[in-house]
DNA sequence: AATTTGAATTTTTAAAAGTAAAAGTCAATT
DNA sequence: AATTGACTTTTACTTTTAAAAATTCAAATT
């Protein structure tokens, strides 16, 4: 019955993703997921070859429930404008939710596997696609003026993001920044996105 | 002689940024730079009361001299757009030539002293003093929107400083970025300070 | 045959202990 | 006051060891 092992694949797919996001990769240990489950933890290494692919997978899940979120919220046609509010602060409430899987990795870049790190490449590369279809947008409704795309999404992007890095203190103390702290950066990255906007309007 | 003495401190000065400049502050021993300058160690403790505190004034050093070499440039009179980009091409140069003393102490602000870390926090509010004026002259001469001045030149100088961070991957690896980076940096910089500061206009 | 597991094995991580290098001190000297 | 050589204290690096966690696998179950 396969279809219930995509289910079982599931669930620990799911537990996998609690425990990640509440005490990280390292934190988690394989034996604390089965337990959860009540599974044997070489049932773990049947659906999963390893710890990493593991990580990966969620990591994955959730960048993909980002997007789909994302995507789902801009079907009604917005301005450039709303459109990127409506991205920051998704951003945001899932950089809150699932701070140890997105912003921490980020953080840990430096030693992380390569399979990681690729799929965070991935991530990166679908967060521009979407401000790149906000920005396309735009520009075909003649709100915007007529720029490289690929260019612009980039620097907005790494503008954007890079507000948030340049704010983070203890990369070492695994403490989540607090609430004040995350609607600090939300407040500033809405207010960078208002003025860029504004210097790209025709 | 207090003359001598200044002259003798000032000395120790220089070659420890030297040093420092070379190989960064955990690679440099205080026998080095004595050895370098033919004195004891002793007499580096006569001058300086630590190595940290020696560092710090070195750091500072840096700083006023950007400072300095930044305020000189901006002296004749330019449209805003063209003292950012004096403002974001002295800076890169100096983060060039310094990196292991200005990028490398940022990128490790995690484990410093809360010494250097205030001197850190010091050089920000001078770098956004700088931009702050910047943006006031553009004002008050009509090319600019009247704006918050702390909020704007904060939201700028962190997008600006952001992006930088954003590509950084390995703060491990004590590599010195190549040229490429640096110079596709600092494109992207000028680019969305293009944008930013057309957002700006009136 | 596909799942599942307990037990065994290998790899990592973490703590402890020891050692070498560098920081920092100080009494004596110029 | 300025300077130093010799001395002490800290810190950073290795090595060792023990424990924990990851991973494998042969056997059992469905």
């Amino acid at each position: 019955m396969p279809k219930n092992a995509d289910e079982k694949r599931l669930k620990i797919l799911e537990t996998a993703k609690r425990r990640f996001a509440h005490y990280g990769m390292a934190k988690t240990t394989m034996a604390e997921i089965a337990k959860d489950l009540s599974f044997s933890k070489a049932l773990l290494y049947y659906y999963f070859p390893d710890k990493n692919s593991l990580y990966a997978a969620v990591l994955e899940h959730v960048m993909e429930e980002l997007e789909e979120d994302i995507t789902t919220s801009l079907k009604s046609i917005l301005s450039v404008s709303e459109s990127i509010v409506v991205v920051l602060e998704k951003r945001m409430e899932f950089v809150k939710k699932y701070y140890y899987i997105l912003e921490y990795t980020v953080l840990m870049r430096k030693d992380l596997s390569s399979e990681l790190d690729q799929l965070l490449i991935d991530s990166f590369e679908s967060q521009k696609a979407i401000i790149r279809d906000v920005f396309r947008q735009g520009i075909e409704r003649g709100e915007l003026m007529d720029v490289d795309l690929e260019e612009i999404s980039k620097i907005f992007l790494f503008s954007s993001m890079g507000m948030r890095l340049v704010v983070v203190k203890d990369l070492k103390s695994s403490f989540i920044p607090d609430k004040e702290e995350f609607d600090a950066i939300l407040a500033m990255q809405k207010k960078m996105a208002a003025i860029f906007i504004r210097g790209l309007k025709v």
